[in-house]
Formats: structure tokens, sequence, C-alpha cells
DNA sequence: ATGACAATGATACAATTAGTACAATATACA
DNA sequence: TGTATATTGTACTAATTGTATCATTGTCAT
């Protein structure tokens, strides 16, 4: 996919606050096919020069965006409009994130000497201080 | 054992970090024993060309997964999925770090969102692998 | 006029990835 | 068996990205 050139169109006197223009015209290219899931929009400092306005101005129309679920703005990357990932997909990205977590922390307690037992059982006692907290806090 | 060629597939739009995916991934594979303890991983410049990233990344996933002892990097050597370390730095602590260990664990858990039911599943299904490897070393 | 509030701008910061130079180890070959 | 060269990971730095916070501006009701 070429990268196609994001064209907004500003109107500074149309009462209407830029950010809002900003969230309104990407919302409406996106339902009229203009742009795609997947697409990535311009850096807040590209989009910012572009339109000659700060970029903490096209910053806020982004984090609207991505609240709104349209978008997914990535610190340090760029952000792009969301793509609703096959099911299995997304799955499968959760259920490694899990998998690899528990297991550096089932390896570093073996590592400190735990038993399996130990372990398992300290698991089970967490879970249970976290579920009555929960409890407690939500009635 | 003939070299497998690790095979990881990066979503550089799903939000979560290059660096990341490829610690899950790899991760996920050694628990899903696609990698054994002794395999050696491609070198930081071979997975990122293949991947398509800068080396550093790739290098970034290997120090992390070096700090958590899954793999061992070595300078001039390459990296390899440690082997299971001998139990004797064991008996040295008691339940203040392992309840420390766990509860960081679980409240990272239930931050990403997983479940009660899903942590101890998984829990479960990794300190199993770890018995597995544990009686395959001691044969 | 003035006080309140919304919009925008300025500045400093944090996260991710890339660039460059280097150190440790292995390998080839005289 | 040395020694040059290639290979591999490391360290440090820079560049690019979005974020957070506060200051400034402008509008409008009172």
């Amino acid at each position: 996919m070429a990268d196609k050139k994001l064209t907004l169109h500003l109107d500074f006197h149309s009462g209407l606050p830029i950010y809002t223009q900003i969230v309104n015209q990407i919302q409406s290219q996106l339902v009229n096919k203009i742009l795609k899931p997947g697409d990535q929009l311009p850096t807040v400092r590209a989009l910012a020069q572009e339109l000659r306005v700060n970029f903490n101005t096209v910053a806020r129309a982004y984090r609207i965006l991505d609240e709104a679920r349209i978008i997914s703005t990535q610190q340090g990357r760029g952000t792009y409009i969301i793509e609703i990932p096959p099911p299995e997909i997304s799955e499968k990205l959760r259920y490694e994130s899990l998998t690899a977590l528990t297991q550096r922390f089932v390896t570093e307690a073996f590592r400190l000497g735990f038993s399996e037992r130990e372990v398992s059982q300290m698991v089970k006692g967490s879970l249970k201080f976290w579920k009555d907290a929960q409890d407690i806090d939500s009635k």
C-alpha cells in the first residue's frame, strides 16, 4: 500500500475547535474508505506542521480518537488506524503475553530454589488475596 | 538436533513494542517445546535482518531474556536457551522473597486484564513444563 | 471590565528504535 | 602455534515518536 498523504482542510473561522475538525475529518475519511485499518497516520509533528498548528493540538485529536478506539497511538512508534484483528490473532498475542510473564515468574521462583508445591501454594494464596481485595473494593 | 529456523511473527501495529513481541514469542516457543534448553538462537543481526528491524531491537529482547535467565548471551559466541540451572542456588531463602515475587507477578497479570482462572491455569502449565524439564535433566 | 472556561501553544519528558564504535570470541591459515 | 580476520554481543548515543504539565490567549456571560 503506497502511503497516501493525509489531506485535511481546516476552517479557522468555523467556530469548531481545530482538534474537533481533525477528529471529524479522520473519522469521515475512515468511513469513506479513504483511510483503512492499519494505515499509519502522520506523526503529530508532521501533521501539525502541515496544518500550521501546534503539535499538541494534533496530539489532542489523536488522543480523542485513541480513546474512541479508532486509532492506536504508540509512543516512540507512531499512530495507526486500528485493525480489528481476527480474534484468533489477538487471542494468540494475549496468550503469549501471559505465557511469557508466567514463565519468567516460574523460572525465577525455581531459580531461587522453591518447589513446585511452594510456588503453587503461594500463587493460590496471592490470587485469593487479590480476589478478596476486589470484593471489598467493589462492595 | 538439527538447527530449526526460529520463526517469529511480528505485528507492527499491535501496540506491543517489537522487543516485547520477540521476548514473548521466544518464551512461548520454549514453553511449547518448540525451543529446548541448549538450542542456539539466531544472532542478533541475523534475526534482525529477517524481521526487518534494527539489530539493537533484537539485542534488547535478548537482554531481557538474559536477565530473566531464560537465555544465555555470550559475546562473540552467540545466544542459547539456558540449560536447567543447577538447584544449588536453592536453600538460601525464604518466603518473603517468594511472596514479593508472586505478588509482583499476580499484580502485573491482573493489570494486563487476565482473570484469576487464566493465571491459575497458566501457572499450572508452566510448573508442569519445569517438572518435565527437571525429569529429563535427571534421567 | 472581569472572571471563568475552553482552546491552543511552549516546554520538558519518556518510550521505542536506529546508528556507530567497540570488545570478546571463534576461525582460517601461514 | 601464532596471528590476522570475521563473527558475535555490548555500550553509548542520537533520532523519532507520543505524553504530561503548565502558560497563554480568546470568548462570553455577568
